[in-house]
Parts: structure tokens; C-alpha cells; sequence
DNA sequence: AACAATACGAACCGCAACTT
DNA sequence: AAGTTGCGGTTCGTATTGTT
């Protein structure tokens, strides 16, 4: 849409068969500064009930007749009408004003003179239209309704005969008068403040492009074929439903054990290389013999090397007494002793807690490490939470901020007493630490949904590599429990219905299981129509075999060479 | 490198409004 | 009945933060 130059102003309205832009015209009224014009048209398209009955107009088809009311009028053809209209516009290029006429009259009107071959000189003598509808929600904001009706009651407390083409022109020359501010004499005109012509031109509509009037193709519906009976595949699995996310819960914290550990990366199931804690005027501190590779920005992190042929650890190239992971995890309960603690670490929701749950496990401890330890405060959230607005909430970071020096961040014992140290200050309160408390139980949760997240992902990854889910959609998937096995069973159970109800389904918490998109829902099932039988690559053996020599192994969390 | 939470902007949906 | 616009509420993608 371009703007045009407002010229001459003549306001128009149209009575017409119906909404759509192909309507045909009833009436055609239109007001110019000092003369008006009306006409009554024959229609050639029946007029729609509805419509009959907001303007009243009806015809007669055996008598050729147009009521208005149930009284005969007189009516011309269109092609009579527009030439007459044009006439009545005179040679002085002017500009229409009609309410909603961006969608309504110039469209019909524009479709009636193209239809009638007088395009050209419309196009002559009308330079474009000003939508009244737009141009009086700009300008006199906040109104609970804009129809042409209430615009009118709102301004002058009282009715008019609206939908009736020619008191309608007048009311509405009436309220444009409104917008502009009257000279003395009441002699404005509708070009005559800057101002306000400036927020009309901004509403002037060009003729609408002719192509999106012509393309009316049928589309097909698109689920036409969708509804074959569910074939039964001979399977009875059954599609599991939305696993529910961990629920954490708050737990007593009496005993409290700062811990810290060096690990060879950032995976829930890296080897840990140094477990550091402090109780209350005891401490604890084991190098560990990784039997995983040490990533290379973990080494340049904490220092800790491993040297394979000499089975031997070393921190900053010196040798350490290390012992295996099952020798220095059994110590460590032991140094917790048989009175439950709870264990604080910095980020440990995310980090230390899996770590050293899924390392408990593998080594068979995990018996043991529940009955002495009672569940984790994270102190990330925890420092959020009593002082709230820093820029970073590092450890090192805290520490510089309260202390205003630096300690030896990365070795495990330097941590914890440093963590020790900020956990006692005044503004750590009780009642925070209990509320940043989780349970054992939420650690094993969350070590269970990644592992199977991550199972489940990999059912996924031809998906994502064709560009049919996005990565996040998939994991949300994966999450929810579902592999892409499931989609092609609901889809060989239900069709492509089925697959979008799988999709669509809410979850606990009232959101879709993976996407309500249609573009999304569309994309995927997709893809399961064109790759229905694949489900091969979802094995899983062949998943362990793959990635079983990868560098931070998938899933398994096995210590065991 | 792995991964959850958080936050913010873009994209998107459903609905109401407006014309006969 | 047809079709656009704007508004508000979702939903998606992306960047950032914290742990080794």
C-alpha cells in the first residue's frame, strides 16, 4: 500500500449483495462538497439473506424489480450507474472515504468498474481511498467500538438510519468533519489542516492488487484420506504417556558435609578424579584413577592429568596418590559416618549431585550412600536467592564479592573451604538453605530421565539431520518418553490422526507433549509418512555399539573398563 | 564438551472487530 | 457468508549462566 496526495473529497457508500468482494452492487451513494448522488442498481448475483436484512434491499427476478423495504425503487444497470457515478465525480481528480473501505468498497467498487470495462477512467478520476476506519481508530483512541454506528452515537448522542447508502454518506461527511479543527465561518474543508491531513494520508489506500481477487482456487482437504481404519500391526506396545518431570522436595538439613569434585568433563557420567568435603571440623580429600579419557578443557581447568601405561594422576605434572573409584567412594562414606548429612555444593542440581549418584551406583554403593545421605543444597540457587542482583554468581565470583580476595579455585579442597566460608556468613539463613534442599529420591530421578532422554534421543537424530523436528522439539520429545518408534506406531494405528494426537497431547502441566504447531506438526508426521517403516534404527544394541567408544560415552554410566 | 534453567525477541495462533 | 487487521497470549529459537 502506497499513499496518495488527498484530493477532492467525496464520500461514498455502497449497499451490496453480500460480503464477499465479488458482490454485486444494490445502491452506489456518494457526497461531495456541494452535490450528492444515488442510485439504485440491478443486481445480477442473488442477494444473501443477511444482507437483505441489514439494508432491506430485495429483488424480484420475475419482475426485474429492486424493493427497498417492499417498496419498488428505481434502479438502473451497472454499467448505467458507475458511468453515472463517474459523471457525478466530474474531471478533478478526487480521493473516496468510506468506512472499511480497504476491505469492503474499493475492492467491489474496483471489481464492478473493471467488470463494467470503465478501469481506466476510474483509474482517471479517482486517485485512491481514505479507510475512515483506521484513520478513526488513530485518531480518537481508546473506544470500546469504531463501527460507523457507534462512531456516530458516541459523537452526537443520537441515531441515523445507518445502512441506508445515503444516510450513511451523510454521517459520515458528518463525523470527518469532526476530524478537522472549523475555521471561524465553519467552512473547513477536509483538506484544510495539515495535521489532520497528514494522519489521513496515512490511511489512503491504493486499488487493491486485481491478482488476489482472480486466484480463488479450491484447496483440498488435506486429511482427506487420513482416516483409514487402524490397521493392527500385529503389536500390542502401547505408546507411553508423558513421563512426569522430577518432583523435588525440601528435606531436613541438620548434619551439613561441603563437598567438591574434579571430574574428567562436564557429562553426568564423567569420571571423578578428586572428591573433596568438609563437616564440620573434619575434612576429606581422595585423588581418583579415572577409566575415562580427561577432556582437555577439564585438564586446563583443574590441572589433573592422567598417564595410561603408568596407570598414574597427576596434578600440575606432579604424581598424586590416587586410589580407584570404588576404594576412595567407600571412604568417603565412611569420613560421612552413619548419622545422615546432607551434602552442599555449588551447582551441584546440575553437576556434582549426578556425578557422584551415578558413580555411587556403578560402583553398587548406592545402598549405602542412601541410608547416610539424606539429599543436596545447591548453593547456586541458594546465593540467588539471599543476595540477589549480582553480575555473576560464580564461586569465585561470591567469594571476590564478600572477601574482596581470590583463592585457589578448581582444587577441590580450596573449593570447599571456600564454599564452607561463604555458607557462614550472616545472610545465609536456615530457612533458605531448607529451601534450596532436594532429596536423594529427585537426584535418582533426574539420573533416570537423562539417561532415557538420551536413549530416546537417538531415535531422533535421522530426523534432525533431514531438517523435520528441530533439535529442541526432538529433546523435548525424547524427554516426554516418546521415540520416534511411537509416532509410526500411532501412525500405522491411526494415521496421520493418530501421529498428530501423540504430538498434541498435554502434559502435566497443560502443555503439549511435543509441539501444537501446525507448520511443526505438519513437518514431522511428514516424515513418518515418508520413512513409515524404519524403526531399525532404533535399536537398541545397535546404539550402545555406536557410541560405546565415544569419547564421554552415552548413557550407561559404567565404570567398569 | 552436556545440560537445565532463565530470559528475551520473533513467530505464531485464536479471537474480535469491521464492512453488506 | 469472506477476508484483513490488531491484540494478547502461547510457543520457538537463541544466548547466557553455572559446574569440570
Amino acid at each position: 500500500m502506497t499513499n496518495v496526495p488527498v484530493n477532492t473529497a467525496v464520500v461514498i457508500d455502497l449497499e451490496t449483495t453480500g460480503f464477499g468482494c465479488f458482490s454485486h452492487i444494490l445502491q452506489i451513494a456518494a457526497l461531495g462538497q456541494n452535490k450528492s448522488f444515488c442510485r439504485y442498481v440491478l443486481p445480477k448475483k442473488q442477494i444473501h439473506p443477511e444482507a437483505q436484512e441489514v439494508h432491506g434491499l430485495s429483488f424480484n427476478e420475475d419482475e426485474g424489480r429492486l424493493y427497498l423495504n417492499g417498496q419498488p425503487v428505481d434502479a438502473v444497470n451497472i454499467r448505467q450507474a458507475l458511468s453515472e457515478f463517474l459523471e457525478f465525480l466530474g474531471d478533478e481528480a478526487v480521493t473516496l472515504f468510506a468506512h472499511n473501505c480497504k476491505l469492503f468498497d474499493a475492492p467491489v467498487l474496483f471489481n464492478a468498474m473493471e467488470a463494467c470495462a470503465m478501469l481506466a477512467e476510474f483509474e482517471r478520476k479517482v486517485t485512491g481511498f481514505v479507510d475512515t476506519l483506521p484513520l478513526f481508530r488513530a485518531i480518537y483512541p481508546g473506544l470500546s467500538s469504531y463501527s460507523q454506528k457507534s462512531l456516530y452515537e458516541h459523537f452526537f448522542h443520537e441515531s441515523y438510519a445507518a445502512h441506508e447508502a445515503m444516510s450513511d454518506v451523510t454521517a459520515l461527511k458528518r463525523l470527518l468533519d469532526l476530524g478537522f479543527q472549523p475555521t471561524a465561518d465553519g467552512t473547513a474543508r477536509v483538506t484544510s489542516t495539515p495535521k489532520f491531513l497528514q494522519t489521513i494520508s496515512s490511511y489512503i489506500v491504493t486499488y487493491p492488487n486485481e491478482d488476489s481477487y482472480e486466484n480463488h482456487e479450491e484447496y483440498e482437504n488435506a486429511f482427506g484420506d487420513d482416516f483409514e481404519d487402524g490397521d493392527d500391526d500385529g503389536s500390542d506396545e502401547e505408546i507411553p504417556p508423558p513421563s512426569p518431570s522430577p518432583q523435588l522436595r525440601n528435606v531436613p538439613v541438620n548434619a551439613a558435609v561441603v563437598i567438591d569434585l574434579e571430574t574428567t568433563g562436564l557429562a553426568m557420567t564423567s569420571h571423578i578424579l578428586q572428591i573433596a568435603a568438609l563437616g564440620q571440623r573434619k575434612s576429606f580429600c581422595r585423588y581418583v584413577l579415572p577409566k575415562k579419557q580427561i577432556h582437555p578443557e577439564a585438564e586446563s581447568v583443574h590441572g589433573l592429568s592422567f598417564d595410561e601405561h603408568e596407570g598414574r594422576l597427576y596434578l600440575n605434572d606432579q604424581p598424586v596418590d590416587a586410589v580407584n573409584i570404588r576404594q576412595a567412594l567407600s571412604e568417603f562414606l565412611e569420613f560421612v559416618g552413619d548419622d545422615p548429612v546432607v551434602l552442599f555444593a555449588h551447582n551441584c542440581k546440575w553437576f556434582d549431585a549426578l556425578v557422584l549418584f551415578n558413580a555411587m551406583e556403578a560402583c553398587g554403593l548406592l545402598a549405602e550412600f542412601e541410608s547416610k545421605v539424606t539429599g543436596f543444597v545447591d548453593t547456586v540457587p541458594l546465593f540467588k536467592a539471599v543476595c540477589p542482583g549480582l553480575d555473576s554468581y560464580k564461586q569465585s565470583a561470591l567469594y571476590d564479592h564478600f572477601f574482596r580476595e581470590s583463592y585457589a579455585a578448581h582444587e577441590a579442597m580450596s573449593d570447599v573451604r571456600a564454599l564452607k566460608r561463604l555458607l557462614d556468613l550472616r545472610c545465609v539463613t536456615r530457612d533458605a538453605i531448607c529451601l534450596h534442599s532436594f532429596g536423594l529420591d529427585y537426584v535418582h530421578q533426574v539420573v533416570r530421565r537423562r539417561r532415557e532422554t538420551y536413549r530416546n534421543l537417538q531415535s531422533w537424530k535421522p530426523m534432525i539431520k533431514a531438517r523435520s523436528v528441530s533439535l529442541n522439539m526432538a529433546k523435548r520429545a525424547a524427554k516426554s518418553g516418546l521415540r520416534v518408534h511411537h509416532l509410526r506406531l500411532a501412525y500405522r494405528r491411526h494415521g496421520l490422526t493418530g501421529v498428530y494426537l501423540v504430538l498434541q497431547q498435554r502434559t502435566a502441566d497443560g502443555t503439549a507433549r511435543v509441539t501444537c504447531t501446525p507448520k511443526f506438526l505438519e513437518q514431522i508426521s511428514s516424515y513418518i509418512v515418508t520413512y513409515p517403516n524404519e524403526d531399525r534404527f532404533e535399536n537398541h544394541d545397535e546404539y550402545q555399539n555406536t557410541f560405546g567408544d565415544d569419547f564421554e560415552d552415552g548413557g550407561d554410566g559404567s565404570y567398569e573398563g
